[in-house]
DNA sequence: TTACCGTATGAAACGCGTTTCATGTCAATT
DNA sequence: AATTGACATGAAACGCGTTTCATACGGTAA
């Protein structure tokens, strides 16, 4: 392999010139700065990078934290990341975690040894303050809605979507309200549950627990909803369903199972993924990509700490 | 910042049995290796990582190409890969190509540049010698069948696959009969078209190109399968189509306009997602994660050069 | 004429962990 | 007693691009 030195004696100048040369830096004279071109093309030479990377201490490499790659949510995520990644001349380094403490922790981990030079967290297992401490070590963006002074946050109001996708169900008359979330234990899980609470309590509405359906996140959870609706001698007359992914799987179950949706039961979905467009499922949209682009300007943005709230739009189509 | 200097002089030994203890090789005494590990935990040490990745000309990195990581069929190769990478404790830089020739060209330059380990392309757009030319930089993993000498291939025998296809929708009576690919211009679609071609010929079907349905990728395009298909005169008794998600979206679609499925229209999906078991979709099973594993070993064992053919199995189920 | 600035160029230091090679013990083998 | 080999340890070289600092020249402003 050639090197920068070899640069230099083949184009018969200094180590620095073929630096300035190759950074496009002024103050070159254009004959040295030919003789360098000329060097660089006959030996095919290319820069080590990891010596740029230690030299500048940077490696322009962002990880991302984020559950599975297989879900459209966090696929749609990530597609918005990775482009914006690829225009701004940084790559990816994608620590899958399935919701396991060490993943994350692999992650955080490379932070600090500063092979990464940011952190785009999409969910988080680790607590708040552990995820603060490795900030010092580099910036972290988190889709998540937290006031913090050293951590950049990209999120959705999901108390308020929540609550205003409740109210719409509300206004066409369903009293009788159930929902379905992904992780009961997860952050936003707790901020709709809230939600509900507030929005049971503010209607004077009796709040049935069997009407919350957890771990719903796959196509296929959308077949136990309906089986657990079924089954109820008193079931909701309608369904807020936190993914359009489970949504569009309980109302293909229940055309086939002969319940008449939105007369029997409403369902109202989350994403706005093509699949609900197509089946004209109400939905709530929520904007993937803008998230995914706005969380890598925030990280790679290391000096300013912003918060960014995402507007939420209520799609209204044919399931409610 | 410390450095492995400051730590052999706190420890009160040389730089080289700093490392020795850092990497765990033989031949320290018992003494100063207690002295190092203090040292490092009162400073709260890290190795610099790109300091490493300098001397030892590794990067511990994968580059990975696919054109988008939105789609079910790449979002579970991904998995596969990246738990797999998990393990190996190598991390992935993903490229994200939307099938744009110069970001998957900027994958390769990486390659060349070294700042990436290897390289797995899942779907390539550079003709097939460029992509050899940059092997001699780095192991690359290809999916797609091809006997090369210096890169390694998983792949499906699509031309098998799409005949087994065929053949089974023969068995069931089935005399006209179409499918949908996903690029007209893809490596894997042009084997699918000479196994329809042989196919018909063999059978002596009429290969009626009206039955091809072209740009089939997404869910969405189910709908236009189902346009076209009802807006003919004469149309297919069965389909092959090459992606579970565009079959759901077609079978959803008949359900809802009258075709009985399979009486009227078989269709014959391909992957086997998740979508397809619930929706008793008849269908070709992919082991996405099965290849994605194979892809990272192969890259992963850049000394020897493999070929692995991964198997499909047809799954029997109510769409036929 | 002196002072000062823009242009041009290179030597050397810097970032830092790994690895090779030389050297020195001490115990075991011949 | 001489040789050999396992064990220990460190100096120095290596990988390589970037950046700081010093130096020198030609020209313009004072």
């Amino acid at each position: 392999m050639t090197n920068i030195r070899d640069i230099a004696v083949m184009a018969n100048v200094s180590v620095t010139t073929v630096s300035r040369v190759l950074n496009n830096h002024p103050y070159v004279s254009e004959e040295k700065r030919e003789a360098v071109m000329q060097a660089v093309k006959q030996s095919n030479y290319h820069k080590n990078i990891n010596a740029v990377h230690l030299s500048k201490g940077k490696t322009y490499l962002i990880g991302i934290v984020l559950p599975y790659s297989d879900h459209p949510y966090f696929g749609q995520l990530l597609h918005g990341i990775a482009n914006q990644a690829l225009e701004y001349n940084y790559k990816l380094v994608l620590f899958q975690t399935n919701y396991q403490k060490e993943k994350e922790e692999e992650a955080l981990h490379m932070l600090e040894q500063r092979q990464i030079d940011g952190l785009i967290i999409c969910s988080r297992t680790h607590a708040w303050n552990i995820i603060e401490e490795y900030a010092v070590y580099g910036p972290i963006a988190l889709l998540e809605n937290c006031k913090s002074t050293c951590v950049s946050t990209t999120y959705i109001d999901h108390f308020h979507t929540f609550y205003q996708a409740l109210e719409y169900l509300y206004q066409n008359g369903h009293r009788k309200i159930g929902y379905s979330i992904n992780r009961k234990s997860g952050v936003s899980s707790q901020q709709r549950e809230a939600a509900f609470k507030a929005f049971a309590n503010e209607k004077e509405l009796s709040n049935h627990s069997t009407y919350i359906f957890d771990q719903c996140l796959h196509y296929e959870d959308g077949e136990k909803v309906y089986h657990q609706i079924k089954g109820m001698a008193d079931p909701p007359s309608a369904v807020v369903v936190t993914s359009d992914q489970v949504a569009a799987c309980l109302v293909t179950c229940c055309q086939k199972g002969g319940i008449d949706v939105p007369k029997d039961l409403a369902v109202l979905g989350f994403d706005n993924h093509p699949m609900a467009k197509y089946m004209e499922i109400t939905t709530m949209e929520i904007p993937h990509e803008e998230i995914g682009k706005n969380l890598f300007k925030q990280v790679i943005q290391s000096h300013t700490i912003t918060h960014k709230k995402v507007e939420v739009q209520l799609i209204k189509r044919k399931t409610v």
